[in-house]
RNA sequence: CGGGGAGUAGCGCAGUUGGUAGCGCACAGCGUUUGGGACGCUGGGGUCGCAGGUUCGAAUCCUGUCUCCCCGACCA
């Protein structure tokens, strides 16, 4: 194990995770304390997160649009949640053109305050509604303790920005996001199960008037937010006069929504799926899904061996995302190393026996060594690899679920939490506010991370306050 | 920003009373190799994080500063 000089998770969880980044060459820091490059590997890995989200925003009849980096001070400072809960983070332009401007313009940290202006223009009549905007973006938040993907000054993400008619169809909105689009994306695709449901008071956006999310488990027991969605009620359409005229010719208020997936995600992807080989990618989300290692010795046996290959990929154009690496200074038990860092799902070996027997070796990364290698005929090799694939995808999922399900605790007092939120999510009743919250995160570190919409039938009692409750909630330590 | 550790070749490191910088890997060339991280020979590459100071002389001692890693407070 550990090849390569990835350190263990059983070591080191924080420096395996770094290493696995640094040696599936990923993303590295910049001359910029807390930028990151995206290297090519990590970007074809947002290029098609981005495509499956992309494709789910239009789906629900969404459009993109593209809205300014720079965002006059003035204008963040309209709502006073949002100025408060961003305000610590935000990066200040104050001088341009060789002068101190009038008003410094900050750098995005999100974008709810100038698109409220824009969209405060374009709604008239409720026959504008819904507004239904997406946006892909780049946006700078000045965190303290950068983490490659999981927490860089400057990230990627999509910021969805709509308005409604009314509460109900913003809160419609606002779930059918979590829901269709960020839960099924990340289920489906990237193969992780994620907790949906609501945020506690004290963990919603700034601004908001509810925040949902999803929450996934990393392979050390913690919980990452991989999407969050937000009713913002009316508080932004006050704050920036988005006001539509109603049937009844009356003025009214909108009804506002944002939500937002990052590049936290690729952290998401790295830290529940991965081993200490490596990365491990679910095919679908892989940029390379097929790796042909051709291996030869003599030059006749290398025209054969190509020629094999030539023939056996026929045809993957369209149907597989594959590379033939035929690199002939480099033995095959390099070649084959360094595909399962970068978490190649499948590796096909062609050699000279196999064009004598008519076989390949096929081995799946989800199954490290022998075990996971197979030597089968080259007749149907295709379905068998198309086969293979899903059944990768599958295998992924349901190891991340049953991690999940092993890791996953009830609670009944408060003992009972502290001692079991060190291994993982922690399901009990909470009737707590703000303070009870406070309180057990300075005790345990631990927050909620959600009130999961599934909720029990059954009362119970609330393990700190312990009155009576029917409501449950999630908690845990979290990136 | 608080506590701990570390900055010497692309990466990982050595460099002990201060005396003018070395090893492994990687890289380049040639040859032999190739079913789980091949080998030989030859070669290139450094203002020792940066700035001051002490000294005849500093990678080494002193001061300041920057950066990275780990742990805390904040977060997609």
């Amino acid at each position: 194990m550990a090849k390569d000089g990835i350190t263990t998770r059983a070591k080191d969880y924080s420096q395996w995770y770094l290493d696995i980044v640094d040696k599936a060459e990923l993303s590295e820091w910049s001359p910029v304390r807390g930028c990151m490059v995206i290297k090519p590997h990590g970007y074809a890995l947002w290029e098609l997160i981005q495509q499956g989200l992309d494709q789910r925003i239009k789906d629900t009849g969404h459009q993109n649009a593209y809205f300014p980096l720079f965002i006059p001070q003035s204008f963040l400072l309209r709502e006073a949640e949002h100025v408060e809960g961003f305000a610590p983070e935000v990066a200040l332009v104050t001088h341009a053109g060789g002068e101190l401007l009038a008003e410094p313009l900050v750098v995005r940290p999100t974008s709810e305050t100038i698109i409220g202006v824009t969209f405060a223009k374009w709604v008239h009549s409720w026959r504008d509604l819904p507004l239904l905007i997406n946006q892909w973006a780049n946006v700078v938040r000045w965190e303290l303790r950068p983490r490659p993907f999981l927490r860089s000054v400057e990230f990627l993400w999509q910021e969805g920005h709509t308005v409604h008619v009314d509460e109900a169809d913003a809160e419609r909105e606002t779930l059918m996001i979590l829901k269709d689009v960020y839960a099924d994306f990340v289920e489906k695709v990237m193969a992780l199960p994620v907790l949906r449901g609501r945020k506690t008071e004290s963990e919603k956006f700034p601004g908001a008037l509810r925040t949902y999310s999803i929450e996934a488990m990393m392979q050390d027991g913690k919980a990452l937010q991989a999407g969050t969605s937000h009713n913002l009620g009316q508080n932004f359409a006050r704050s920036f006069d988005i006001m539509y005229t109603a049937p009844d010719n009356q003025q009214v208020y909108g009804w506002t929504t944002s939500w937002g997936a990052s590049t936290r995600l690729i952290g998401a992807l790295i830290m529940a799926h991965s081993d200490d080989d490596g990365l491990v990618l679910p095919p679908l989300l892989a940029p390379i899904q097929v790796v042909v290692v051709p291996i030869y010795k003599t030059d006749s046996e290398r025209a054969d061996v190509l020629a094999a290959v030539e023939r056996l990929t026929t045809g993957w154009k369209g149907r597989f995302r594959f590379k033939v690496d035929d690199r002939s200074n480099l033995t095959p038990g390099f070649r084959f190393s360094e595909w399962e860092v970068k978490g190649v799902p499948i590796r096909v070996e062609v050699g000279p026996k196999d064009v004598q027997k008519g076989t390949v070796a096929v081995a799946r990364r989800d199954q490290p060594g022998k075990e996971g290698k197979r030597f089968i005929p080259q007749e149907g090799l295709n379905d068998h690899l198309e086969g293979l694939l899903l059944e990768i995808q599958q295998a992924l999922y349901d190891r991340a679920l049953r991690f999940r399900d092993e890791h996953t605790f009830t609670a009944t007092t408060y003992d009972e939490l502290k001692a079991l939120v060190e291994q993982g999510f922690v399901r009990c009743y909470f009737a707590g506010g703000d303070e009870e919250e406070a309180r057990i995160k300075e005790e345990t570190k631990a927050t909620v991370r959600v009130i999961p919409f599934d909720q029990p039938e059954a009362e119970g009692r609330c393990i700190v306050t312990g009155q009576s409750t029917t409501r449950q909630v999630v908690f845990a330590k979290s990136y």
